[in-house]
DNA sequence: CTCCTTATTGCAGCAGACTGCAATAAGAGG
DNA sequence: CCTCTTATTGCAGTCTGCTGCAATAAGGAG
């Protein structure tokens, strides 16, 4: 819990839904989107509703301890940010989601720190494409 | 209008509610909202509302006409695709967005496609971080 | 030019994502 | 342990983006 002792900082505050929402995201692992976690939260605080889940999983993005991303399935979903960091390959044909590892991120990112001073912050990325076996169909 | 009759194979019909939004993007450049277009074509068409308009935005977008982007201002934007491509720096700081090339994305795109055959369709990216003045600061 | 098929529009309605405001509770200070 | 400040929650309401359905019109056939 080191990590979020740093986020105390600055009169920010570590209440229990907060840490609840972290811990709903370790334990159901992967993707999970607002309206899951809303529901596995409520065993816990019957009156939770999506609208401060929401607010919680901005919070958290803001602090780099969970990711949001638009695989294109209409919903945002939210995965606990983990080293090693991964991203998706979102097919347009058959809607298959394919884990890629950071490290085809890397030259973008240092070329863009390089060339333009701009600090990428590319904590989960969604590229959307044709898949190999829907490729070759068109 | 070429590109455009390639389009009309397979059923698909070039309505005048298409060929306005299609010159609509033509005429104002640069990011469009949907609301925004919607207001626009009014006056050609006084019954059109903005489900009509964001259908008209997906086709396009599938024909890889018009290009969608989460700008980070909670409102989808719209642009022609045009060559050369360019995509978009948006600083989580100051908001700002910078233009940024497309040849920043084709190593990216090109090892992609040769280690897992991944077809990306990269039409226009927004990649979040910090620019070069605000990363000072950070 | 007219008819006919069916893709597309207009409309109304819905889910996802977010926001303002009053009530609550985290955590600093005494 | 109690008090106090104020960040956060719960709630209700709003806006964006999308969808089903009946009415309309694109564009191919005759």
């Amino acid at each position: 819990m080191s990590e979020l002792d740093q986020v105390r900082q600055a009169g920010e505050r570590l209440t229990r839904q907060r840490r609840a929402v972290l811990q709903a995201l370790d334990t159901q692992g992967g993707h999970v989107t607002a309206e899951q976690l809303c529901d596995a939260l409520r065993g816990e605080f019957p009156h939770i509703n999506t609208g401060t889940v929401y607010r919680i999983l901005q919070w958290l993005k803001g602090h780099s301890l969970v990711s949001e991303t638009d695989v294109g399935i209409g919903v945002k979903v939210y995965e606990r940010v983990c080293n090693p960091r991964h991203h998706h390959l979102v097919c347009l044909n058959c809607h298959r989601t394919i884990d890629v590892d950071d490290r085809y991120f890397h030259p973008l990112a240092t070329a863009l720190k390089q060339d333009l001073g701009f600090q990428a912050r590319i904590e989960h990325f969604a590229v959307f494409g044709y898949c190999a076996d829907c490729a070759r169909g068109k």
